[in-house]
DNA sequence: CTGGATGCAAAGGGTTTGCACGTTT
DNA sequence: AAACGTGCAAACCCTTTGCATCCAG
């Protein structure tokens, strides 16, 4: 298993991931990133973003659109998923563990973990109608 | 709005769709399918997942891989995911319509639906261990 | 006959990767 | 010095699309 070093390019995804709720692409990342490092290639940040995710320090949203978005692992949590603008907002209920219990009752096979995804229209979206 | 002719493509991805639980990918459907259409084109097989998708016969399930995998749309259900060989299993235990109540007073966002995913190693996976 | 459906192949589009060079430790 | 990280560009790979032809209604 190789280890990681620090890249001033690594330090600074970490540091936009952390000050946005919008669970960005790669490419809003790199777009971001630019100002920074002029020289900046999009694979950099798709090297990092796979490295972050294997650090743990990053989560990766992949349901239902054409490219993946990250967030940084902070709280677990579930989403809301805007079935006009696609946009994903973070939701603050409790997580219900139950379910897993419920789960396991059902099935052989071992459950670890558990997402949820709620789908619908989003405040903003509801508002431009 | 268009509408649809039957074809005998269509009919059988369909058919092949209610007799499987493994919630394939379209490159498997279209191997399935090559026996009776030696000419089809996966182009083709795409095509009509898509319209099968609008006709809302079937349901596309593309979380966290990299391929679209569909199943055929009957009653609403769970999935678990196997970590390990990525395989999808439908999970029988009731639908919690309560988590969008939840949700609902905490959001201004408007809910109409919701998934769950559960996640873990599956039975046959551990038992190769 | 009309317009959807197909096959074929090329184009799309997000993500990964090989290579040479630059940086961190 | 050794090994990881970067930039660049090409390669990947799943999916979509244009076009001429075919076929259902």
């Amino acid at each position: 298993m190789s280890d990681f070093r620090n890249s001033k390019q690594r330090l600074k995804i970490i540091e936009i991931l952390k000050n946005t709720k919008s669970h960005p692409t790669a490419d809003w990342i790199y777009g971001k990133l630019k100002n920074d490092f002029p020289n900046l290639s999009l694979g950099t940040v798709y090297r990092n973003l796979n490295i972050l995710e294997k650090m743990g320090l990053i989560e990766r949203i992949d349901f239902g659109k054409t490219f993946d978005r990250f967030e940084i692992k902070i709280k677990k949590h579930y989403h809301f998923v805007c079935e006009n603008c696609g946009s994903i907002i973070d939701l603050n209920i409790p997580i219900e563990y139950n379910l897993e219990e419920i789960a396991r009752n059902n099935t052989n096979n071992k459950i670890i973990t558990h997402k949820i995804q709620f789908y619908g229209i989003c405040e903003k979206c509801i508002e431009k109608e």
